[in-house]
DNA sequence: AAAACATTTCAAATATTATTGAAATATTAC
DNA sequence: GTAATATTTCAATAATATTTGAAATGTTTT
């Protein structure tokens, strides 16, 4: 027995010359249209830094050394003792957190110690409480 | 007049095959040294669903659409309408915010509305928060 | 200054992701 | 059923990101 399926018929409105679902083109004319939503997004360089943040975060080698540093700043052999892979690769995907602003590292005779910033450490705090909680 | 640098000499300590600073050597061991620090890594799948999460925050035509979708659910058209790009383009990133598991879609006459998840409205509202304050 | 250690840089190879335009699907209107 | 509208799928191409191994850099020890 095939539900009923609601009305089919969806009334429509012309914004411009886009013929869009009624309820939608009365809900976004109140923020000023097709225009104002343009208005909204955020600026380039904002979605730019947003993008690079995240980016950093979607990689697997990536997540694992954030992790490892939310335990305490490191040197660079002992993630690699962690996570087992080549310096070079290493190395790499160092740099790009680095770039993205979520670590920091410091020379200290023959080591280099990474630690996460201020920024990174609180995103991953609250990404933390967000993930459990859910 | 160079600023005298911290003395370079840095105690190091044996740990396993591997030499590393003193103070990072002590106070990993108190967590298991290298081995309690991979244990404690997040398991596989999580790290999966974190990298896919992320991964499609990670492109300036998701962040976007994520971004008009915070405003109210919209249709495809509309969407179109606002970021100008070929329908197949604008449906490659619907269909991986998708299953990233950041929006969802339905179907009301000719039109797909699509609206944001719970999960990602939580996630993009603590990341507007945190980014004001920053 | 030479040797040893830790880490980075570079260039080439590989893998993944994004874009494009055409064809396909699904819904509604006639 | 045919036409019209909205959206997705597909296959080919283009663009980016990652991996790899070798060479380079910077630091410390001798």
């Amino acid at each position: 027995m095939a539900r009923q399926r609601a009305d089919s018929r969806i009334a429509r409105k012309e914004v411009g010359d886009l013929a869009i679902p009624q309820d939608i083109a009365d809900s976004i004319s109140s923020f000023g249209g097709v225009e104002g939503l343009i208005e909204s997004l955020p600026p380039d360089d904002s979605i730019e830094r947003m993008q690079r943040w995240y980016q950093a975060c979607a990689d697997p080698v990536r997540l694992k050394i954030l992790s490892l540093l939310m335990v305490r700043p490191l040197c660079v052999c002992v993630i690699k003792a962690c996570l087992q892979m080549a310096d070079s690769k290493l190395s790499y995907h160092l740099n790009i957190l680095k770039r993205a602003g979520m670590i920091e590292g410091e020379q200290q005779g023959y080591y280099i110690i990474y630690n996460l910033t201020d920024q990174a450490r609180m995103f991953l705090e609250r990404e933390r409480e967000r993930l459990h909680v859910s």
